[in-house]
RNA sequence: GCGAAAGUGGCGGAACUGGUAGACGCGCUGGAUUUAGGAUCCAGUUCUUUACCGAGUGGGGGUUCGAGUCCCCCCUUUCGCACCA
């Protein structure tokens, strides 16, 4: 054996990691351009992280794939970007704030020193030098011009309404927190409550952000789950009459085909057409009761009564425009307020909700579609609403009509006659961003009694969130109680104002931070747009899939919203998306404190060493899938780690290879050819697996290349020394620390991960012979070995040498061949 | 209830466009080495069987020369939506 006899150091995991750690950060390794070439660029993106303190397993997943992804970018030679930073505004430090009796500035700034620290300790490549914090006030200060340019623009409102309110936090949610009806972040059940805010007008966005989602690469999943929050729906508006008044009362209706269907309408509890309709004592009584009693029911309860449909009758009634038809109006809580116009027509034959509240209250139902033309519905047997399309009946001129096409006349027909008109309604409300809270982002408005809401000159940005001493929830924001800060003389007129006591929901924050990143130092505006436009799209966006419908959808939002002012070139941050799975305990359980089965990345990488620890990830399951973490995950990666790919090292020769040599097959012996085939196999197979983050195949095939990597049967140096140090370089991304000290111990100077990522020789996939599988009628029966890229003929001659498949085709007929180049043949036979 | 995705050994998981199912690893079994344990090495490991044969990718049907992969029905699991008119 032509061993290298100089003696090999002992795989020293803490002192190898420490060593390199330190260089890197000296060697500026992950320090990114501020030019880079926009045709040769790799924006790596994980998403912002919540200070809490410690990196949870869930963390280093997520960032050790990012880290894969990113070092290899950098090996094939692209400009990086793999920022990271904190998410540091927040409920969760204001409550531990409170617990500990600090402030939470020294809270968040603790935390986010430990943690920084964990995440290097763990070598993820992070440009630390773009760190950002969205509670630095030269931050905050950007999320603030990013309000005032919404203001301008008229997307930034304020309005009285009906919010969801949490108790025990004391401040308004968004629609995208309130989880079944509770609170998401502590579980409370959610309120509804009347309350002044500022909301972000995203419906104006509505359409491009569906319409937009066709270009993404982005899981299917995701985008449906967008697709149905924002929840497009075309249909027609249409102006029925109330009787006495006079007064007009616009419906919202998908299914216009049903219109002469209708024999009631039902409107929301909380709309306030309820209060226009001149109720007599009696029925206004009633209604006042019935509305109380709604208000008293919880968001859960209300939607889990969906069978049991209740209402209560005004007295009143109004005329549908098609017929003249006067039908009884009522007030019932399966409307909803805040969707279409808070007013339904209700068509109890072909609705099922209209129907069950018609049969409870004996309202009449009448069939106006049939299912076709040869089958008629009979009201008194159907036990439930006919929802499908099909032929109208009982409907005047348009009997017959069916369908799309029925929709369509009946459409046009109210718009000529001027009682109604197409519309587009959707789901997605307007983000309401208001927090009656102090640890977020102040809003730079200031309220004045005759100029109104006037916004804070940027000259004067940031407003600064001032010291507080007690900031704990009283229902109103910690801020309206510090008259330093709420006294200040209104920018236009002069004369007293007071500024908005709320501070920013933290996903305005997170709306922006990735385009802050590109310039994270500037302190004359939010970002250059030059170097945004030269880092943007993020090339790759890794998070958990919870974020689906809030924050993936907000910063797509203000993306767009700066594309259309001039402060963006692209129209959608992210291109591709990708969600890792969950980490979850050996039984499957989600780990959590109060459960006690919690494993700490960092108490695995200070045991078994950070490049084990990520292996042992990488290796137990595609990244998309989650993983249920054990021991026995690490065993036999580290064994292969430390006791196969480490000792490689000592066969290098030295011979200084040309990794761009290509050997053919003349040149080399066959055991030594043999190895070559394999390399290159290798090295296309982890380059696709790379591709797909499917990191655990890449394991797989580098375990076999080292498996049949045997240097007794190798005499040409440099075959033998490309075989190591591509296998270095392959691994490298993976196992970075342990890699980079192959290639220090194989003699380079410079980093691996400056090195060039290795190319296969695509004329060295196929070894000299290959196995073909024979099949008599579709079912193996035999193999066969032939030269490389056999014709027919030769598999067939060697297929019918075979003594297994004579035995199957003795004395049949042979109907056909089927050949697959390389792979098979199919021989099928008769009798 | 509606919608989507997924069901492969004892376990985690491989299998690109339909083409040799179970790569790689864990675990297990046997052997070598060792005073012993551990570690390491070698061999085996889908099921049934001594072996051959046969069966086999949740169940049932279909398309095809050939199906884990495509189509239909059913079951299970996970996720999302859940009065959106």
């Amino acid at each position: 054996m032509a061993k290298n006899e100089t003696s090999v150091p002992e795989y020293d995991f803490a002192a190898i990691e420490k060593k390199w750690q330190q260089r890197w950060d000296e060697q500026r390794l992950y320090k990114a351009t501020d030019n880079p070439d926009p045709d040769n660029k790799f924006y790596m993106l994980v998403m912002f992280a919540y200070p809490s303190g410690d990196i949870h397993m869930g963390h280093f997943r997520n960032y050790i794939i990012g880290d894969a992804v990113a070092r290899r970018q950098m090996m094939l030679g692209k400009d990086v970007l793999h920022p990271f930073g904190w998410d540091a505004f927040g409920l969760p430090a204001e409550r531990a704030a409170i617990v500990r009796n600090i402030h939470p500035d020294d809270w968040t700034n603790q935390n986010i020193g430990v943690s920084r620290k964990t995440l290097q300790r763990v070598g993820i490549s992070f440009d630390w030098s773009r760190e950002v914090a969205s509670c630095a006030p030269d931050y905050y200060r950007w999320t603030q011009w990013m309000f005032i340019q919404l203001f301008r623009k008229g997307l930034a409102y304020r309005k009285k309404g009906f919010v969801n309110w949490c108790p025990e936090d004391k401040t308004v949610l968004a629609n995208e927190q309130v989880k079944d009806g509770c609170c998401e972040r502590c579980g409370t059940i959610v309120e509804q409550k009347e309350q002044i805010g500022w909301y972000f007008k995203i419906t104006d966005y509505a359409d491009r952000l569906i319409d937009d989602l066709e270009d993404l690469d982005w899981p299917a999943n995701v985008k449906t789950m967008q697709r149905e929050w924002i929840g497009r729906s075309y249909g027609l508006e249409v102006d029925f009459t109330i009787e006495e008044t006079g007064e007009k009362l616009p419906i919202f209706t998908t299914r216009p085909d049903t219109i002469y269907g209708v024999t009631f309408m039902a409107i929301a509890p909380e709309s306030d057409i309820v209060g226009k309709l001149n109720m007599d004592d009696r029925h206004a009584a009633a209604v006042a009761e019935y509305r109380r009693k709604t208000a008293m029911r919880s968001n859960i309860e209300r939607s889990s009564l969906t069978d049991d449909k209740d209402g209560v009758f005004t007295g009143k009634y109004a005329i549908n425009p098609y017929n003249g038809e006067h039908v009884q109006l009522w007030v019932a809580d399966y409307v909803l307020a805040g969707y279409g116009t808070g007013a339904v027509m209700a068509v109890p034959a072909h609705d099922t909700r209209d129907f069950a509240f018609a049969r409870r209250y004996g309202i009449p139902i009448r069939v106006v579609i049939h299912p076709d033309e040869n089958t008629t519905l009979d009201v008194n047997t159907m036990d439930d609403a006919f929802v499908e399309y099909g032929p109208m009946v009982n409907s005047d001129r348009f009997d017959g009509r069916a369908g799309k096409e029925a929709i369509d006349a009946v459409s046009t027909y109210a718009e000529e006659q001027g009682f109604g008109r197409r519309k587009v309604n959707y789901k997605l409300n307007d983000w309401s961003i208001s927090r009656q809270r102090y640890w977020g982002c102040p809003i730079p408005i200031i309220h004045c009694d005759t100029c109104g809401s006037v916004e804070v000159p940027e000259s004067d940005l940031p407003v600064v969130l001032p010291p507080v001493e007690n900031f704990k929830p009283r229902g109103r924001s910690p801020l309206a109680d510090v008259p330093e800060f709420m006294n200040v003389r209104c920018p236009k007129c002069g004369g007293e104002a007071q500024r908005d006591a709320d501070t920013m929901d933290t996903f305005v924050c997170s709306s922006w931070y990735y385009l802050r990143y590109c310039d994270p130092h500037n302190d004359r505006e939010p970002y250059e747009k030059k170097k945004v436009n030269a880092w943007l799209p993020i090339d790759l966006y890794i998070g958990g899939i919870t974020h689906a419908t809030g924050h993936l959808i907000y910063f797509r939002f203000f993306q767009k919203f700066l594309h259309d002012i001039g402060w963006a070139r692209d129209t959608e941050p992210a291109k591709v998306l990708f969600n890792h799975g969950m980490v979850m305990d050996a039984h499957g359980e989600v780990m959590s404190k109060s459960k006690g089965n919690v494993t700490s990345p960092i108490t695995l990488t200070e045991q078994r060493g950070v490049d084990i620890g990520r292996m042992a990830m990488f290796f137990t399951a595609p990244s998309e899938r989650p993983v249920l973490w054990s021991e026995d995950s690490v065993t036999g990666v580290e064994k292969f780690v430390t006791g196969k790919l480490y000792p490689t090292i000592a066969e290098y020769r030295g011979s200084d290879p040309d990794l761009k040599q290509r050997f053919n097959d003349g040149e080399l012996s066959k055991p030594e050819f043999k190895q070559y085939i394999k390399l290159n196999q290798t090295a296309k197979r982890v380059n696709e697996s790379y591709e797909r983050l499917q990191f655990n195949t890449a394991i797989a095939a580098l375990m076999e290349l080292v498996r049949d990597y045997n240097p007794s049967d190798i005499t040409n140096d440099a075959l033998n020394d490309q075989i190591i140090l591509k296998t270095i370089q392959m691994v490298a991304p993976l196992a970075p620390h342990i890699a980079e000290e192959m290639w220090q111990l194989a003699g380079f100077e410079t980093s691996v991960f400056n090195s060039s990522w290795p190319e296969f020789d695509p004329e060295a996939i196929i070894g000299d012979t290959v196995e073909v599988a024979i099949q008599v009628n579709g079912k193996l029966r035999d193999t066969v070995i032939v030269p490389a890229e056999p014709d027919q003929e030769t598999v067939e001659a060697a297929a019918f040498a075979s003594e297994k498949i004579q035995t199957y085709t003795q004395g049949k007929q042979i109907i056909k061949k089927i050949f697959v180049r390389g792979r098979l043949l199919n021989i099928v036979v008769k009798g």
